[in-house]
DNA sequence: TATTGTTATACTCTATAACTATA
DNA sequence: TATAGTTATAGAGTATAACAATA
């Protein structure tokens, strides 16, 4: 049966979702390595840029991740200055987490090579395309009840 | 500006691509594991199955990756014996990978894993959708020049 | 000297589970 | 004992570069 060949997976739709996504992240991964941070440090980046101070916990809740995922990422983002831990007073097993100046100024410019990367790939589709695409995949996402942020 | 927040990324339609990649490769990695194989091992199997016996620099070739990543990736199959190393007479440099018969059996099985979970996240589209959807990603993979498979 | 395949090393990303300090 | 965060360990996936054998 052709439906069960092993070279019949170019009929997949995942196969070419996952084709085009793990381009366009490599190409991402790129861009951001000219600006000496990885993905997983820019998911984390863009999150302190949003919430503000927040505990790891709570970092680790939002993006999926375990607790020591994330307390190996903010090491590294504090390694590279961009990120600071800070003690809480009231509870000592607690801590937060922040962006310090240089992570506060270097986050909006990753946003913008975030920008150029969908730019470049899916610039040329017009609007009705990338509606309809984005919302067969919008509505992928909710019948499946995915909450978390994709990582990689 | 709106466009450069470190906020608006869930208007880029990477983002939602990349989404929908990640958990349709989670699911299919989960269905993998059953059987005891790796996305990457599968990758390489399904090659083999369809090329028959073959240099590993062919298989690198191929799949857009490094000698050493397929060195490694044949002896992870040699050990599950679902492949195998033959000399090549003309010129000892040289070795061809086969699948072994059991490598044989497998592999179909597995892209019957493959199908179903095709089937299971993009089963509910219709025919036209999942039509336009390939034919957009097709075509960025064509405007790109994109040539190697996609492994991860 | 050029080529094939292997190996050493390294790095990203992530998980599980044991551990420390605190409550 | 329960919780927050850290660390040890592991494993997938991949690259670069040095290496051995062969041509």
């Amino acid at each position: 049966m052709a439906k069960d060949s092993p070279n019949n997976l170019e009929a997949h739709l995942g196969y070419w979702v996952r084709y085009v996504s793990n381009h366009v992240s490599h190409a991402f991964t790129q861009k951001l390595a000219a600006k000496n941070v990885t993905v997983a440090e820019w998911v984390v980046l863009r999150e302190l840029y949003s919430l503000g101070a927040v505990y790891p916990s709570e970092l680790a809740e939002k993006l999926g991740m375990t607790r020591g995922a994330i307390s190996k990422l903010v090491e590294r983002l504090r390694v590279k200055c961009l990120a600071e831990r800070y003690a809480v007073e009231s509870d000592a097993r607690y801590q937060t987490i922040e962006l310090t100046a240089a992570g506060k100024r270097l986050t909006p410019t990753l946003a913008k090579l975030a920008d150029e990367n969908d730019h470049e790939f899916f610039g040329h589709l017009t609007k009705s395309q990338r509606t309809e695409v984005a919302n067969l995949l919008k509505d992928i996402v909710q019948r499946n009840g995915w909450k978390d942020l994709p990582i990689s």
